[in-house]
RNA sequence: GCGCUGUUAGCUCAGUUGGUUAGAGUAUCACCUUGACAUGGUGGGGGUCGCAGAUUCGAUUUCUGCACAGCGCACCA
């Protein structure tokens, strides 16, 4: 055992370097960017996580994906940033704090505002620097001594800019208005903050008398409970059914108030009775008529879910409870006549999952309309490239029919509305700045709004209030618009668009060039991975057991754009695998080191067939991997360099080169094939080092290099002249070759490493000669011994196996151990294979129509890979021939 | 209701401008511990590319329709 192999374990143990290499990278400054001016930016922010979270599958994801561009390019040499930071999450993390208040008891009500702020930002505190650690360890070259939060100091300041100006534009109001209520949460919603599910449930048919008539007006309701707020009944304009009542009075029933029947467009006569009742405090669309037709707000259900005192003796009932025990009484009165089975979609709280509340409340709202326009545009003209494109619809279409924007919550959490109300004279104002006294009257009674803003109002400022702005910062002229974002398909409307929309307006230009997509990490039955369903898997727990290269390599493998993934444990176990591949091969050449000398450079006559084959199949790999980065197919380009160590490097180059690197009698071939082992060894890795950054730097420091890192050295570029058809094509033929001796061995069931007899016929001289310069390879890699070439009218082997490839009949007269009746089924088959080939390419040669439009390269493939067939078959009739004279 | 995505080997998925006998991982079968690696090697079996049309010399690939699965959007009470 050499001393090499005894310094390097003989399994792959990520436990032993990545924390290592990750301080060192981090200490040594190589994650910080400073401005530089003359080389070209490339730069992303993070999606800011959840401060309270922690480090998810969808997290590990998204910052592998970001982590493999960054470091691609900064090895490409540019400017390279990645602003790392977290998110204050206004509704989720006081979720969790009240959460744990109530562990103790305790409402946030009972601590008062600033008490429960003091508990929030100790909470932050705690665990906010955790899921940045997770994130480190998963290798993310984050720069982290920029770091941000979306309630720091400079996020703030941004906030207040952006809000006051949209005041003072006029894009930010205040209404009454309805909007979407979480009796739960206790705070207005934005549409986007509504998941609407289907349920079943049902359609109440009710009758309301006709004021001085015996005339009653059926109408059909899901929701009985609601019409202790109703202030008229629509019906549409032309149904002659309604059409002598409109303008009539109808009695409420329970209520005995007086309504009015109305005529409206909105109403849909085919669906239920074609009577509506409305009730403008309630639902949205009668909130709508309401203001139509003028109608009275009558405000029956109360923030917290339960009824209000419009509802008489229901009042103080859950809206539920008021709902049945009200249905029983409209039974027992005749007002309900009918009750259908009806399914219909019923909008939840994303956060909590109730039921959600239409009401009609004071909130802060943007006109979007404006700020839309200019969003749609910069997507449509291309400045913003969607990954996959079809992206780029959904985006637009959310925006060309985006509705103004709810973005005060009743939180205590966030960003604090910048508005100051006076008690004396009612004056609102917007300011940037903390006031005391009222600007207009001067009076010192003075309060701020209690409200803070929707979380995503300050997300969509990340890309530029990281930067710096408001400050005209130099970072912001170099790094804005960032690159690229990286984000999944469930935040485009809630962040993405936000962005586009806040940067295009503040940050005077689009906020990043292209928005590359991605889908969730689901379990391996397909199920989204969820807290509720416990189905979730933990990457610090894959990290802990597999390293972070293998979850990395794990969750971009197969992954392609846009697209959901399964998360297996086989999988990952084979990125694991792969690692070790790498590993066991790397080892094998520091293992093979001895007599290495740096200064050696082959020329082209040291290097044989094998050395010109692996270099340029490295060419074209690197150039490959590089294409599909640019691409944003980093599946793509992590299998192509998995196939190239594994099937190219691995399997056939490594075995090839064993003969000169074991012979120490001869100096040359043995530092040529060092030297190529050497050299695309140290490239791959570096190829490979933007996927699996701790593997490959571990092994790059030990192989010979320049420079401090491999995360810092040069991304390979420009190895065209590397590139040799002509040692790949005869490469192709002799590894066919012996794939055909090693298929036909162990059919026969010959001994594995007991040589065996090989007989090679070969028309082509050329082939010829490059077969007789390489035998060493058949030897080697077939078993194959003595080795005979002679050209295709040599006389056959009697008593031989028969395979043909490309130019090449292969006779392995293997004594005893050919099975006559097995090996007549076998050439049969084979033949059989070959006719049917040769018979659709006649077929497709004869085709006047194809010879004719199809390209000239095309049509010569065909004829080409006819005549290819029928050499094979020839061979192969041959041998049933002859195997049936036997 | 509108829209999007998926349907390829037992399972999970690639397949990038239409053109070798459609690939990988995993599973499975046989053989092999040879001096990088059994987390390995060699070889084998396994698919009429969801269905039906259309365009084309040629379709897994483009178009249309249908079926199934999943998702998004949506103010029908």
């Amino acid at each position: 055992m050499s001393e090499t192999e005894n310094m390097i374990p003989k399994v792959y143990d990520p436990k032993l370097f990545e924390k290592k290499w990750y301080e060192y990278w981090e200490t040594s400054g190589l994650f910080h960017a400073e401005v530089e001016k003359d080389k070209k930016p490339f730069s992303i922010v993070i999606p800011p996580p959840n401060v309270t979270g922690q480090l998810h599958m969808g997290h590990a994801m998204d910052n592998t994906l970001q982590d493999i561009l960054i470091r691609w390019r900064r090895m490409q040499g540019y400017n390279t940033l990645w602003m790392p930071g977290c998110d204050h999450a206004g509704i989720a993390t006081q979720a969790k704090v009240e959460e744990s208040l109530r562990e103790e008891g305790l409402s946030r009500y009972d601590l008062g505002r600033e008490k429960f702020l003091e508990r929030v930002w100790a909470w932050k505190e705690k665990y906010g620097s955790r899921i940045m650690s997770q994130l480190r360890s998963l290798g993310s070259s984050c720069d982290w001594a920029r770091e941000r939060f979306t309630m720091d100091e400079g996020c703030s300041r941004a906030v207040r800019e952006v809000f006051v100006s949209l005041y003072e534009e006029g894009l930010i109001y205040q209404g009454m208005r309805i909007t979407n209520w979480c009796p739960r949460c206790n705070t207005a919603l934005s549409d986007l903050e509504v998941e609407h599910e289907t349920e079943q449930g049902h359609l109440w048919h009710l009758v309301y008398p006709v004021e001085g008539s015996d005339e009653k007006v059926e109408i059909a309701t899901t929701r009985p409970e609601t019409m202790f707020g109703d202030t008229g009944v629509a019906v549409h304009p032309d149904d002659e059914r309604y059409k002598h009542l409109i303008g009539k009075t109808l009695i409420l029933p329970v209520v005995g108030r007086r309504i009015p029947l109305f005529a409206d467009e909105y109403v849909d006569p085919k669906f239920g009775t074609g009577a509506v009742k409305v009730t403008p405090a309630h639902d949205p669309n009668d909130f709508e008529m309401g203001n139509r037709h003028n109608l009275e707000q009558v405000k029956v259900i109360e923030n917290d879910g339960t009824m209000g005192e419009g509802a008489g003796k229901y009042a103080g009932l859950d809206r539920y409870e008021c709902r049945k025990q009200l249905v029983k009484e409209l039974e027992e009165t005749g007002v309900l006549i009918k009750t259908e089975n009806h399914e219909h979609a019923v909008g939840h709280c994303s956060r909590c999952h109730t039921t959600v509340e239409p009401l009609v409340s004071k909130q802060w709202f943007v006109k979007m309309e404006s700020l839309a326009k200019p969003a749609i545009e910069a997507v449509n003209d291309g400045r913003i490239k969607f990954v996959p494109e079809r992206f780029a619809k959904i985006y637009t279409g959310w925006l060309e029919n985006i509705r103004d924007w709810c973005i005060s919550r009743q939180l205590w959490w966030g960003h604090r509305i910048p508005v100051w109300y006076c008690d004396d004279c009612g004056e609102a104002s917007a300011s940037r700045e903390d006031i005391t006294v009222c600007p207009k009257c001067g009076s010192k009674n003075i309060h701020q709004d209690e409200d803070v803003l929707d979380t995503w109002f300050s997300s969509g400022l990340w890309p530029f209030e990281t930067m710096g702005w408001p400050e005209d910062t130099e970072e912001l002229r170099h790094f804005y618009p960032t690159s690229v974002l990286v984000t999944g398909y469930d935040i485009i409307f809630f962040w993405v668009a936000r962005m586009v929309m806040q940067g295009l307006k503040f940050g005077k230009d689009i906020p990043f060039r292209h928005v590359f997509i991605h889908g969730l990490v689901r379990d391996s039955q397909g199920r989204k991975m969820s807290k509720s369903l416990g189905n979730g898997i933990d990457p610090v727990e894959v990290i802990d057991k597999y390293g972070a290269d293998t979850l990395r390599f794990m969750l971009v493998t197969g992954n392609t754009p846009g697209n959901d993934m399964r998360f297996y444990w086989e999988r990952v176990e084979s990125a694991r695998n792969f690692a070790n591949k790498l590993w066991n091969a790397s080892r094998f050449m520091l293992m093979n080191l001895e007599g290495f000398d740096k200064s050696f450079v082959p020329t082209q006559d040291d290097f044989e067939l094998s050395d010109r084959w692996i270099l340029s199949r490295y060419a074209k790999t690197a150039a490959g991997v590089t294409e599909n980065l640019e691409k944003f197919e980093l599946g793509e380009a992590a299998r192509a360099i998995y196939e190239f160590i594994w099937s190219e490097l691995c399997d056939w180059y490594i075995e090839l080169a064993k003969p000169r690197l074991y012979d120490k009698e001869t100096e040359r071939p043995r530092r040529t094939a060092q030297y190529v082992l050497g050299y695309v060894l140290e490239h791959t890795l570096r190829l490979l080092h933007p996927f699996m950054p701790f593997i490959t730097e571990e092994i790059w420091q030990r192989v010979p290099h320049e420079g401090k890192s491999v995360m810092v050295s040069a991304w390979p570029t420009g190895e065209e002249e590397k590139l040799d058809e002509a040692a790949e094509s005869s490469m192709t033929a002799i590894m066919e070759t012996i794939k055909a001796i090693r298929n036909m061995r162990a059919e026969a069931g010959a001994q594995p490493g007991k040589k065996s007899e090989a007989i090679l016929h070969i028309s082509d001289g050329n082939l010829r000669e490059v077969f007789a310069a390489n035998e060493g390879y058949l030897r080697g890699l077939a078993d194959t011994e003595p080795l005979t070439l002679c050209g295709a009218d040599a006389a056959k082997p009697e008593n031989a196996m028969t395979a043909a490839v490309g130019g090449v009949g292969v006779y392995l007269p293997l004594k005893g151990l050919i099975d006559v009746e097995k090996e007549t089924q076998r050439l049969t088959k084979e033949l059989e294979n070959l006719d049917r080939e040769i018979e659709r390419a006649k077929k497709k040669l004869s085709n006047e129509s194809f010879t004719a439009k199809a390209p000239a390269a095309v049509v010569e493939k065909e004829r080409a890979k006819q005549k290819d067939y029928e050499e094979k078959r020839a061979v192969m009739a041959e041998r049933l021939r002859h195997l049936a004279s036997l």
